[in-house]
DNA sequence: CGCCAATGATGAATGCTATTTATTAGCGAC
DNA sequence: GTCGCTAATAAATAGCATTCATCATTGGCG
């Protein structure tokens, strides 16, 4: 009496497209409250209702089914942002944009965030890789900003474009670890106005002597776009950019 | 014939610290060519001359043994920094040497500091490790150089020291991780003038031409109003400006 | 209608490693 | 010398990704 053998064995036949995301969804889920390493196959197919196995059908290994599942969710969140951006116009406020969406994704999915920090981009083959890509179109365009800010002169012209961008996400990602560590929270509009402002205007006090009307546009500049971004819509007015 | 059991075993005894540093080193150089996932026991065993088991003698895990490590060339780079940074004067000049340092031994020691930000500060329990208290002394220097950057009048009143931290600390992050990954190369001394001087200053052109501020508020107020209408939200309280 | 090849799916086997444990060897006290 | 204490050892254990030999479905073709 072979224990099992002898018992037909289930087996539940669907198209690959079907069972590819059954996998990725159940691997989306582990990941996410697991972790790359403490994440097991077995569970990621447990869930997925399919047996070990058969990840492997689909998926060489377990960091390419996590490569998959970030670049899912990448590529999402991009198709979302793109033509919100398209909208804004002056480079403060377009810096502030970049700044906030980066920092609700961050707040909204913190632990697919974490995996892309810690897992994927330290990897020796992230350069290459399609998420590599992703992500240079997602951090190009404050690239872009800083270029046409420069050229509008609005804008320092010796500023090296490439530098804000590490400044600015860099800023972002060492302000978040403790968050993403599930310590704390953070307010992502406070916060992208607070980098913002710092960004734009450095440290160093400037000379010259601050009107009273200065700092009542600072205020209603904040405010507006504030509102903006929350209530979704685009920035009022002109192409002149942020005047000032 | 028992194939080996009835061959007398080597036993090399040590003094304990002996043992300790022994299997240190040894693990440091394991660490620094594989990474902490590729690291062996096994090899950092053969190499510190000791057997696998011996090493939790004195390590409760792979990952203890991994902490006290990166604790230990820590506390070295530390010393060496701290005298060194006392003679410094001014804060432009006190960043730049924060900078400088900081920049100088990731491209000294780019393994480690990849084990640093990759494996150690990631982890659930960083916060309330010695190290995460080491690390605190280490940049909480910055934040003092701002602190008293403000109080002299060098520096903008409002600027928040810690976020000054996080814009200097994260870009250099940022900036350095194709070369953690093993991609090119860069120049410390160039790098921290750059940053420096961009933190310092900011992009923003300094000298504005009073232009038609009028028209700039009137457009603002009327933005402001309409959204904090349509938002259904309490108009924004003056003290909250965005300062300038 | 029924059989067959192709392939999806399975569950057990493999292999690699961290970690534990039972055993042995050296060293100091008596 | 020898007895006990502890460092050190080598073998055993266990967890988990990955592979493999087999089996079950399905759709095409007689």
């Amino acid at each position: 009496m072979p224990p099992r053998s002898a018992l037909k064995r289930q087996v539940n036949r669907l198209p690959p497209e079907r069972r590819i995301s059954d996998i990725m969804a159940a691997a989306k889920e582990v990941f996410v409250e697991k972790g790359y390493n403490d994440a097991l196959i077995t569970d990621i197919a447990l869930r997925a209702g399919v047996v070990e196995g058969s990840i492997y059908r689909f998926f060489a290994n377990k960091r390419e089914l996590l490569v998959k599942v970030v670049e899912h969710w990448f590529e999402e969140m991009l198709r979302d942002d793109a033509e919100q951006f398209a909208a804004v116009r002056g480079s403060w406020n377009q810096i502030r944009f970049i700044v906030y969406t980066h920092l609700t994704s961050i707040h909204r999915d913190p632990a697919l965030s974490r995996l892309m920090f810690q897992e994927i981009r330290p990897a020796p083959d992230y350069r290459g890789s399609h998420l590599f890509e992703l992500n240079r179109a997602y951090t190009n365009r404050l690239v872009d900003v800083v270029k046409v800010g420069i050229a509008a002169g609005d804008l320092r012209p010796e500023t090296s474009p490439s530098l804000v961008r590490d400044l600015v996400f860099g800023c972002i990602e060492h302000r978040t670890w403790a968050f993403l560590r599930g310590e704390g929270d953070f307010d992502p509009a406070e916060l992208a106005d607070a980098i913002t402002n710092l960004v734009h205007h450095g440290l160093a006090l400037g000379d010259e002597p601050a009107s009273p009307m200065e700092s009542v546009v600072a205020r209603l500049e904040t405010a507006t776009a504030r509102l903006e971004a929350a209530a979704g819509i685009a920035p009022t007015k002109p192409a002149s950019a942020r005047p000032r």
